[in-house]
DNA sequence: GCGCTCTACTAGCGCGCTCTAGTCGAGTAC
DNA sequence: GTACTCGACTAGAGCGCGCTAGTAGAGCGC
């Protein structure tokens, strides 16, 4: 048995065994016309008998492009699973190859992207960045990008994201109807979509003629901002101030750690307080109760930013280009009437 | 402003504007010894001024070696994204780049294993694989492999894991010490562990004499399996037949979903019905009250992990090896003490 | 016979880098 | 002066492929 540095065969393995030039076994794997049929399924059979399979890095040398798209994600974000499980299948389909770059504690954005575009992405798509304007439209100058969730206005990026202002609008009328009025929405800090909904949280309120009810508490996208937001809340509750009857949270996990929160602090959902959440992230359904939420389509929106990049790619489309998907308010068990409704 | 296919800047170009060798340009970025600092100083300004940076692709067919370490992992397996994020610094800390590639729908382990290997990974990680022990051990012989939470046994490749016995253990002495003779499994199917932790659990309930309550419901590692196995539990107790008053779930995933489906009937946890989990993903945390459940510490596998596979690769480890880490019971909320009790 | 086309195949350059085996010049020893 | 060392630098081969330009040979019409 060997050891572990053990050569790894290449076309001119295959083509010595299988008494052709190596350009014909390079013809056969690219399943390119100018083989016979004979000599490809020798070729073939010859290559799967010594364990060849292509050198992607030479490949990839070797013709100038990579036919291959970056993906920039954060491990933890449901969303971002959901937006990946898309994004494989249709770059399948469109003939790329997808490169995972995960941003991590020690392992900020601009390394994840650097990391992709080393390995010679040709495309990157970014999945609810929070970089700069300014960064990300540098990054539309040195190669092809599109944001996922967030809108860049003025940057060389295509994006990708929902209506906000419609989403929001939706859980807001949803949340009136049912007689709320102390509706208070903890914002997504600098994170994607956030800046929209909170503009529309505000709007909403005012339309219904509750600006004095209107109040943002600054979070950011993650359980522990749920968690603090609902702290507070409690805390100001135990000095006499009394709690909101709804919450417009930032996302889904915001969602659920000022669910959490809520539960242990003994405040029953939805009787005492509706929470709504944001993207119907897988997480939604798993709420013992099911979180009334709004939805965007993952599927669809990975499809899009997959085509976004192949077709700037492919045509060299030159101006930025926005897709807006309509979102939609799912209610399940986190929203209901008021206490006093 | 020019289209996307612009031509991205090499070694020659910095060399040139430089007034270097390439050779030279090529000893600054791999920081070797012959260049004077000032050559350095000059040849990194240059190479920032033109935006040159090394193409991985080039370099890692040059050098025979990519140091870049696979890991095979399942979007949505909230135990894999922490698992991630431990692989990452330890990878670096040891000079090694990671690549990353997600199993989903209509993407198996093959063609996401396949993908690390051309582009020439030279250890794949596996999370969680589900795969044969045939095809691992295949595996393993054909490039440096390492199983991360699914031990296997007489393959070519290295294991962590924790020891599922001993937590399985953990979990039931809790339970039994509460109270609990009525406890029922949901096993993990073909998941990593779940033939060591059905088979702990059966131990431990012969142990204590329960070998007349035994009772394994098969399932997977997903909440889909938590919310069937919850709803025939359900139906068969509209039937008559009484509840468990404990559940061991197969992992937190199908803990969770056990959860959701007994909130949605009424039934209190851990007033009617315990639950423990298995993992401590940090779903744990977010439940509302908490999910009792077995830690796996996550960060110390993931660098064992990346360890075992860097030592295999740069000391030619021949004997498969095993790191068994030692899990840990993490009481929440979902335990207590059984109804009557 | 000739020229033509068409299929099946091959030679060999080049992708951007690494790395070995050098060269060159300044410094040191005697 | 010669003989050496040492640091700074370069020439050029080669990593495993893709691809262009080419050849050899068969088949065809005249």
């Amino acid at each position: 048995m060997e050891t572990s540095g053990r050569q790894r065969p290449t076309m001119a393995d295959v083509a010595e065994k299988a008494g052709v030039s190596r350009a014909l076994v390079s013809i056969v794997f690219r399943d390119q016309p100018g083989a016979s049929p004979q000599t490809r399924d020798r070729v073939l059979r010859v290559a799967d008998e010594i364990g060849y399979r292509p050198d992607s890095a030479a490949r990839l040398l070797a013709r100038g492009r990579s036919r291959t798209l970056g993906v920039m994600f954060t491990v933890r974000q449901p969303f971002h699973a959901d937006l990946v499980e898309g994004i494989y299948p249709e770059a399948e389909r469109l003939g790329y190859d997808v490169l995972l770059s995960a941003t991590a504690q020690g392992r900020g954005e601009d390394k994840a992207v650097e990391a992709l575009l080393g390995h010679r992405c040709e495309a990157v798509i970014l999945l609810g960045t929070d970089a700069q304007p300014v960064d990300i439209d540098a990054l539309g100058h040195r190669t092809v990008a599109v944001s996922v969730g967030r809108r860049v206005p003025h940057a060389r990026v295509d994006s990708v994201h929902t209506a906000e202002g419609k989403g929001v609008r939706q859980a807001m009328e949803h949340l009136v109807e049912l007689g709320h009025r102390g509706i208070v929405h903890i914002d997504g800090g600098r994170g994607p979509g956030s800046v929209e909904r909170r503009r529309a949280y505000r709007a909403a309120m005012r339309r219904h003629g509750l600006e004095r009810e209107l109040r943002v508490i600054p979070g950011e996208h993650t359980e522990q901002s749920g968690i603090d937001a609902g702290r507070s809340l409690l805390a100001e509750r135990d000095h006499g101030r009394p709690l909101p009857t709804a919450v417009l949270a930032g996302n889904d996990r915001c969602a659920m750690g000022l669910l959490m929160t809520l539960a242990q602090a003994g405040v029953e959902v939805p009787r005492d307080l509706s929470v709504v959440g944001y993207d119907d992230s897988h997480l939604s359904h798993l709420m013992p109760i099911g979180l009334t939420t709004v939805r965007q389509d993952a599927v669809l929106m990975a499809e899009c930013a997959v085509r976004f990049a192949v077709e700037r790619l492919e045509n060299a489309v030159s101006e930025p280009r926005e897709a807006v998907l309509a979102p939609k308010l799912t209610v399940r068990g986190t929203s209901g009437p008021p206490p006093g409704g």
